[in-house]
DNA sequence: CTAACATACAACCAAATGGTTGTACAAACG
DNA sequence: CGTTTGTACAACCATTTGGTTGTATGTTAG
């Protein structure tokens, strides 16, 4: 996952009416007019949300007659979860380390 | 996991120095100082980072001596995890569910 | 004690974010 | 056909972000 990548992801979970949206979306694709009749702020705020989703890769657009019909991309999920454990990898690596560096002083003979 | 603390933990994971001072301390904690030499930014700016960090609880602080050691704290690394995982939940449940719809209307005697 | 080091923090700035309203246009309904 | 519905997009605005520099403070080394 490249850097620009990972901060398109993060950066569109990081509000709480796109984390919303998505799991919405994860639930049931709907349209883009369904998903913003359940917030207070504006039809284009909730459009500029969605599209914040897309740029992250989060949800796609199918056009479906005159709706704009998104659907999750749980993919772009995985990948997001993916790297965090490659985070705790790094960490756990360094565990192991650590406890191989005690082991060794203890084997001396 | 609140929506102000999710907030707060995927908008500091969302910038490349940010995910990359994570990763340094995830291997090795270390000084402020030695993180920002690290860098082009200022000093400042490292410290500001590092403040992103610390207010989403990725990272804390401790003073030993002059320095102040900057350690990873992998349970807030894992709750983001979990939640991402939670969200897959969210489809999955969605798949079960139409799976079953699909087996009843199967079933029809 | 003094100098150097590590940090903290305020003030400032340009750019991005998150919202608004208004306009335009295509598709569907009656 | 005209009207409503769903979407797109531009312009605008307040606030936040991500960086800078400068100053102050505490801590260690000599």
């Amino acid at each position: 996952m490249s850097d620009a990548e990972a901060d398109r992801t993060f950066h569109a979970l990081a509000d709480a009416t796109r984390r919303d949206i998505t799991r919405r979306v994860l639930q049931r694709e709907q349209s883009v007019s369904s998903l913003a009749c359940r917030y207070e702020m504006s039809f284009a705020a909730v459009q500029k949300h969605v599209a914040v989703l897309e740029a992250a890769s989060l949800v796609t657009k199918k056009r479906r007659g005159r709706e704009q019909i998104v659907h999750a991309n749980l993919d772009a999920l995985r990948r997001a979860a993916r790297l965090l454990d490659e985070y705790e990898q790094l960490w756990r690596h360094r565990a192991d380390t650590m406890a191989g560096i005690l082991a060794e002083t203890g084997e001396e003979s």
